[in-house]
DNA sequence: TTGACATATGAATATCTGTTTATATGATTG
DNA sequence: CAATCATATAAACAGATATTCATATGTCAA
């Protein structure tokens, strides 16, 4: 159960809501660590933070281009992972609470 | 963008691999408690906590058969979501490819 | 009722983590 | 070269959180 960690801690990346909205930037395709910053209202050094641990699992992917970095989304599991989880969220079940 | 924040509240609550042990175990249907905690080697008490995380946001629903409570997946977005996701750690983006 | 079983809850704590601040590296232009 | 822009990194701190332990609640059988 070696991958159970591996699952886990991507999962945990995308638990934080700023990075989740600095992951969220990178789905419409390469896009600079200034401009996520300038639109998510983190500080670049912040989103700078966030996108090293998104890029260690493989979340997103870094391409240089001049003085910039281009960040996007690794593979398209994530997007799907994404989606997945808002229609969760969009389903309203009766919860039923033991006791 | 308060979606957002449950977006990112369930992610995280997916990124303990206590807590994940703990979900996968409720994707064979429904297990009472007990079951799991002895499968996997976490305490009542802690299994019991995890739960209570997982049912808040609707990841796992409970119902009650006698003195036990057994425990299942919500919907099936969830198992989607862990499908997906198991599918992105199998992927290796820029490693050697077999030939 | 009593006792045993199954699950839940509350408090305490040791560890972890997101954020800030300051500094460093890398690239381009003049 | 120096200066500036863009990104990365390191340390430090405050707040969050997984786990344990003790206790409570609920259920069934005798």
């Amino acid at each position: 159960m070696e991958q159970l960690h591996e699952l886990a801690e991507v999962f945990r990346l995308l638990g934080d809501p700023s990075r989740l909205r600095v992951l969220i930037e990178c789905r419409h395709g390469p896009t600079p660590v200034g401009e996520i910053a300038q639109i998510t209202g983190l500080s670049p050094s912040l989103v700078s933070h966030h996108l090293r641990l998104l890029r260690s699992t493989r979340i997103v992917r870094a391409e240089r281009r001049g003085r910039h970095v281009l960040y996007s989304l690794d593979d398209h599991h994530i997007d799907r992972v994404l989606s997945d989880m808002m229609d969760h969220l969009g389903e309203s079940s009766d919860e039923a609470v033991p006791q």
